[in-house]
DNA sequence: TCAATATCATTTCATTTGCAACGATCTGGC
DNA sequence: GCCAGATCGTTGCAAATGAAATGATATTGA
């Protein structure tokens, strides 16, 4: 039993972390340098642009974002006016969050960047490739599925592609508490 | 062109960041809640396990760390007894860093749950399929290795497997200054 | 109707983070 | 030998982070 040998670099949570942040950060430089916005700005704003309204709690799920990260990304980008706050109708605890057309305007303008980026990583990658990396993450999260000790698997639960509608439609989650939100 | 249909939950760079995150958390309950350990001071213990000796600067490069983060991780290693710090005798500004017996228990301790995380990850994956992963990440980073705007790769430049050993033999960097570390 | 509980968003507060600056040490040219 | 420039590790400090607390609103059940 060689157990003293371990090679961190060979670590697959390592290496997938290496690679993430990497990746990440390359992305920030977009619309960081550009539009002076956080990570959490940026998903807050990306997602707007497809859900088109939505509240704290929704993108908190959506995004893969803590609550607090949300609530003060959405306070700063309020502040730039690239989105508005309304009070929900239905439900006075609710805030209804969507783009100002200055916000759509920013998104819109940073995406084909992003985009960019995105395509010159998928460009050294056949379909096939590609195909069984998605199929490996997947597979990868399922593992994490299944064990108690790991966080809940954010957004994307659901249907892929689908844009959470069902706002106040009860909760779907087990946990009593407000626990870990 | 339909350039206002964008899923985040679609997006490369946000799956990566998503998995990772998640594993990444999921690891750090076994050095967190057994051993009190952050993911930086893991890295650092473990680094060491393989290395035996470094330097902040050899660690730095080698954990995916900034310079501070290895200082401060260091010092609170140092403050449990899990590491020493000696003065390196042929360069002044050095400091060579080595386990202790304690030190390295606990890494081996902590050692068998990490690799039965990794374990239950890649029990999912044929072993063509692991491979054919690793070699898409490397890709990938090689996709950033071309990117002026893209952080240079940490570490494992050099032959995989191999700890880096030639501690103060001149820098191998292209940039002057102290930047960026 | 009313009390008990749950959920939502925000805020509080202690900690962590990361960039930049710093003092100390080493190297190379003169 | 000596001085300019580079590198090493640490520290300062402002900003980000995240767990828990808070206040407000909804829902449930008697």
């Amino acid at each position: 039993m060689t157990d003293t040998a371990f090679d961190l670099s060979a670590f697959l949570p390592y290496r997938l972390a290496v690679l993430s942040e990497r990746v990440s950060r390359r992305l920030s430089v977009e619309y960081g340098q550009s539009h002076g916005l956080s990570m959490a700005e940026w998903r807050v704003l990306v997602h707007l642009l497809c859900c088109d309204q939505a509240s704290v709690r929704e993108i908190h799920a959506a995004a893969n974002l803590d609550k607090p990260r949300v609530s003060r990304a959405v306070a700063r980008l309020d502040g730039l006016g690239l989105l508005r706050k309304d009070q929900a109708e239905e439900d006075g605890r609710l805030v209804s969050i969507s783009l100002t057309d200055e916000g759509r305007k920013a998104v819109v303008e940073i995406l084909p960047f992003a985009r960019a980026v995105e395509d010159r990583l998928t460009g050294v990658l056949s379909a096939q490739e590609m195909s069984t990396l998605l199929d490996i993450m997947e597979r990868l999260h399922r593992v994490l599925d299944r064990d108690p000790l790991a966080r809940p698997r954010p957004g994307m639960n659901r249907q892929p592609g689908l844009c959470e509608r069902d706002a106040h439609g009860g909760d779907h989650g087990s946990s009593p508490k407000d626990r870990g939100e």
